[in-house]
DNA sequence: AAACCTTGCAACCGCATTATT
DNA sequence: GAATAATGCGGTTGCAAGGTT
């Protein structure tokens, strides 16, 4: 089925846009709100914008609780442990993170943090030094019962060293098992019936279903490159993994059978552990 | 001083999902 | 249930600013 595209891209402004449009949009949203419709919005408050852009506009930049930069210690830890885990799902990730978007996260990540995490690695020869926080993080109870996070029977992830008949070595792997499948692009990935090995050496998205999606990764291959070098068993998803990006994550999603229920549907668990918020 | 390179980030694009008719 | 519209998301691009040669 064809899509009638959302606005007519060549009678709509594009590009950066002006304070005088961020304030139409600004005082537009503050005195009606965004009324459900975005692709209504444009006209009403006067804009010569898509609807989209005016979206995407108040939701990364105009938004009053919005933070810009700055990020702290503890924050890209929550970031560094979220994708570990999950991925880049941005949103998710985003929603940890009060005051941050999902773009904002993405682009900190691709920009910022994703070099530091190389940096640690050539420094130090591992992650652990990203992984432990300058002072103790104040993990709730449910973070620390990390027990219920391993032992959980479905929808459930955990990190493993496992044999990999390939290299004939143990690898560093994320497992997932009879959870749901991921939302996006689900057509691409085979349903996840029964316990699923990720080769993390290869490249490490939770969600890569095929090694040449794997190697699309750039991140996790620099940062693994060294093999068994750079990260001996239990060193990076193993040691940094289990012992603080998981607990970092069990923490943000105390119930993982919640998180996967959240990569799958998009829901946002509110009120999980805000000790680190 | 000019040219080139790198970095950071706002904005766009295409697709999947959800809501509505 | 099908068709269509709207929304949300992740990947990518474009460009300005700063740094380097």
């Amino acid at each position: 089925m064809g899509r009638a595209p959302c606005c007519d891209k060549a009678s709509v402004k594009r590009g950066p846009w002006s304070p005088e449009e961020d304030e139409q949009l600004r005082s537009y949203v503050q005195r009606h709100g965004i009324g459900g419709n975005w692709i209504a919005l444009p006209q009403k408050a006067g804009l010569n914008r898509c609807g989209k852009s005016c979206r995407l506009r108040w939701l990364n930049y105009l938004r009053p609780d919005i933070k810009h930069g700055g990020y702290t210690e503890q924050e890209d830890q929550i970031i560094w442990s979220l994708y570990s885990s999950i991925g880049s799902r941005w949103s998710i990730i985003a929603s940890k993170l009060p005051g941050r978007t999902d773009n904002d996260v993405k682009n900190y990540w691709n920009t910022k943090l994703k070099k530091k995490a190389m940096a640690a690695v050539a420094a130090t020869g591992s992650v652990a030094a990203l992984a432990a926080p300058a002072t103790p993080l104040a993990l709730s109870p449910a973070a620390s019962a990390s027990s219920s996070v391993t032992s959980s029977s479905s929808g459930d992830v955990r990190f493993a060293t496992y044999p990999s008949q390939q290299q004939q070595h143990h690898q560093q792997g994320l497992m997932r098992f009879a959870a749901p499948q991921r939302t996006t692009k689900q057509t691409e990935l085979a349903p996840v019936t029964e316990l699923t090995q990720l080769d993390v050496t290869g490249g490490g998205g939770a969600w890569a279903s095929s090694a040449a999606e794997l190697e699309d990764d750039v991140f996790l291959p620099g940062l693994v490159g060294g093999g068994e070098q750079l990260f001996p068993y239990g060193d990076f998803f193993g040691g940094m993994m289990q012992d603080r990006a998981l607990e970092l994550s069990a923490c943000y999603f105390p119930n993982m059978a919640e998180m996967w229920g959240a990569a799958a549907s998009d829901v946002k668990p509110q009120g999980l552990c805000n000790t680190l918020t």
